[in-house]
DNA sequence: AATATATTCAACCGCTGGCAC
DNA sequence: CGTGCCAGCGGTTGAATATAT
């Protein structure tokens, strides 16, 4: 497939945006609104991609943007969403109303790994994944950073023994579980967060087709499960309508 | 005050999936 | 059904800024 010309093909400016620019944006955007993001920029009268006029419109330029720092409520929120649904952070930025999922990446790196790490050295709050990546990665039987990958109603229940520890996580700032100030994760959560495409998976009686489902398959099956993932699984599936070959 | 180092965050890059033809 | 275009996503980069020495 041939992949269309960008930005640096075309002789289009790249890097920070000026005031005049941003202004351009905004006037063409509240004028006509933005259709047709490739074609925007030239009918705006900007050097710029559309890429990088929808980019800079949803990640900064947005009215409805939330600005300055992550408040400790949407901090945990964060937190928590990414321990259940990975690194997918425009479904986080979703749940956040007024942040974008870059902002929301950036703050994930930049702070709450950090914080994380350091909650790891007291014992209480070893059970959080994340010590770094590859070690979360390697201990973990559902390895967290897939999440995202699993059939998404999988993703509103622990499995009862994902590892002998990993099902109970405990917030840093009141040693409360997490899970107990979770949105209720109904069916309507989960479409919204998920999107259609993974419910549909999960909902599909016709059972795992395709390389998304294979995917999500072989997260779960390439594990060595124990008889209680397996049994959770089994069960899981069963609940769901989901039969494996 | 000058320099080195660390941190932050806006922006870019490349990939993917959906859709139209 | 295959192809091409497009929007959106997540990973990464690098300039600007802050902090330490």
């Amino acid at each position: 497939m041939v992949r269309a010309p960008c930005c640096e093909k075309m002789g289009l400016k790249k890097g920070p945006w000026t005031p005049e620019e941003d202004q351009t944006l905004i006037n063409y955007i509240n004028l006509y609104g933005h259709g047709n993001w490739r074609a925007l920029p030239k009918q705006a009268g900007l050097l710029r991609c559309g890429k990088s006029c929808r980019l800079r419109w949803t990640n900064y330029l947005r009215p409805d943007i939330k600005r300055g720092n992550f408040t400790a409520e949407e901090e945990e929120t964060i937190i928590n969403l990414h321990q259940m649904l990975g690194n997918r952070w425009s479904a986080i930025a979703a749940r956040l109303p007024g942040r974008t999922d870059n902002e929301i990446k950036n703050v994930w790196h930049t702070h709450l790994k950090k914080r994380l790490r350091q909650n790891y050295a007291t014992p209480q709050l070893r059970n959080y994944p994340v010590m770094n990546e590859e070690e979360s990665i390697a201990q973990q039987p559902f390895k967290y950073t897939n999440y995202g990958s699993m059939p998404s109603s999988a993703l509103a229940f622990s499995p009862p023994h994902c590892s002998s520890e990993s099902s109970s996580i405990i917030t840093a700032e009141n040693g409360e579980s997490w899970t107990n100030n979770l949105p209720e994760a109904d069916e309507n959560f989960w479409r919204e967060v998920l999107g259609s495409d993974q419910m549909a998976t999960v909902g599909n009686q016709q059972g795992f087709e395709g390389e998304t489902s294979e995917r999500q398959l072989g997260n779960l099956t390439n594990e060595q499960p124990t008889h209680e993932t397996t049994d959770f699984w089994t069960i899981f599936f069963q609940e769901e309508g989901i039969y494996l070959s």
